[in-house]
DNA sequence: TTTGATGTAAAGGTATGACGAAATGATGTA
DNA sequence: TACATCATTTCGTCATACCTTTACATCAAA
């Protein structure tokens, strides 16, 4: 009874075991385009005999699935995939999916986009909210860059707990949850944007902006914790989309117009 | 929809939705503080015994209130209440039982402050995406406020609408998702701030300000409509103040004698 | 005493089989 | 034609039994 849905690095979510494996390969199916919004999943013995377990588990992996608004149950009907606008991005296991779809590159773009607007905003409200814990936390993220110069996983596990630290310090339950959600996705979007930083004098220009920004934040200074942040963002974004096209060279990049 | 949740005892079994009583009973518990993070849920034959389901129904219930990251489920343990930092807040119910186990103030709060931030950048966006569907939206909403001027219920409608329309017009994933999670709560709001707005008057004015955002889109200045849809924010913020502070003490109570 | 292997019980995890409830579409009747 | 009725399909719920994991206690060895 070998299944093969790829457990990955790192995803340690709650559920495990048969369910996971049912979760895991419907999310990815309906994420994956192979089942389109509006079409019908087979019905739950035969999504059970697929899978080779009981209707119990389909069932329970099922409402996982409808929680995350990937799909819509009714009696008589039939479970169906949801529209996309209905789909909880705001989910991890959501944003894992679209990336292990090779579907990515699109939300990377658009996560960019919102990080934006959200985390110059947080930065200019930490400047005049953070208590002394959240400094040290913020201090202490960029020890840890400089520290993992030359290990890109630790360097981007401080890159993430540096900006983490931001979204925390803002004290906005909403800006902390949008952290803790897209955390580890941002953690591999470090990760790419790395693959553009070729050098230890880029790196380490990197982390003294990360730092400008927490000098700001120490200061009390939201003006300039917010426009250097977003200068941190943006160069981020330059390196994601230098590393996706020396990457992904010939893939179809079409994107909306801007 | 009726708020009658409640354990069901001694009657007949069948009402609809059983697993819906329990995911709104536990939720609302752990929303309201009834039980505390790390503290844990009875085991899933005792909840099913409270509520007079079998733990099949539990065991569904349980498994949505996971996804949304209320509780943590783990096998000999139990299942333990998971840190507010775990609940994901981008949650159309979470956001409803905050509000309807009267915690929903400090939500509304935030919710402005992250709207200060998001739709200002929204409106921008729109202003240079928007296709002809969406400013069609946009139009049809200000007329609908327009007409619903001596209709409570419409006029939040309506106004929820536009906001969810500049939402959509961003083109961004996360921004049309955030203004569908948050859509529901976000009428409600629109109520309250309602009431705050006394007068024929006051309603058009706010009209009038909508419709300068619509045509700063329209006309694609993008910066005009950023400023002005803060605007928006912040007048709504204003009537939310002053609606709350005059329900404050009095709020839950038969309204008489203003 | 400290450490590590081991056993056990408690709680969730899974499997069946049966029946209930709701929505659809065909069938029947006025 | 229009409307009421019924059968069918699929999810919804229940009851029961057994499996799997793992915290915790127990005991042996260093």
């Amino acid at each position: 009874m070998e299944n093969t849905y790829e457990p990955l690095s790192g995803s340690r979510s709650s559920i495990r075991g048969l369910q996971k494996t049912v979760i895991e390969g419907i999310g990815r199916t309906i994420i994956g385009g192979r089942i389109l919004p509006g079409e019908f999943l087979p019905t739950e013995p035969e999504i059970g005999a697929s899978y080779n377990v009981s209707r119990t588990s389909v069932r329970e992996a099922m409402r996982v699935l409808s929680a995350k608004g990937l799909v819509e149950i009714r009696q008589k009907i039939g479970t169906r995939v949801q529209e996309v606008e209905h789909w909880n991005i705001f989910d991890s296991d959501i944003l894992r999916w679209h990336q292990e779809e090779g579907r990515g590159d699109e939300v990377m773009l658009d996560l960019i986009e919102i990080r934006q607007i959200l985390e110059p905003a947080a930065a200019k409200l930490a400047a005049s909210r953070a208590n002394m814990d959240q400094h040290r936390s913020l201090k202490l993220a960029i020890q840890t860059m400089q520290e993992q110069l030359d290990n890109p996983e630790g360097f981007a596990k401080a890159d993430l707990d540096f900006h983490l630290a931001v979204y925390a310090a803002s004290q906005n339950s909403f800006l902390l949850q949008f952290g803790s959600v897209v955390g580890d996705f941002l953690r591999r979007v470090f990760m790419i944007q790395q693959q553009a930083l070729r050098g230890r004098d880029a790196l380490e220009l990197d982390v003294q902006l990360h730092n400008e920004v927490y000098e700001a934040i120490n200061r009390g200074d939201g003006q300039l914790a917010s426009e250097t942040m977003l200068t941190v963002v943006l160069e981020g974004k330059n390196s994601l989309i230098k590393a996706l096209k020396s990457s992904t060279g010939a893939a179809d990049s079409s994107r909306r117009g801007e």
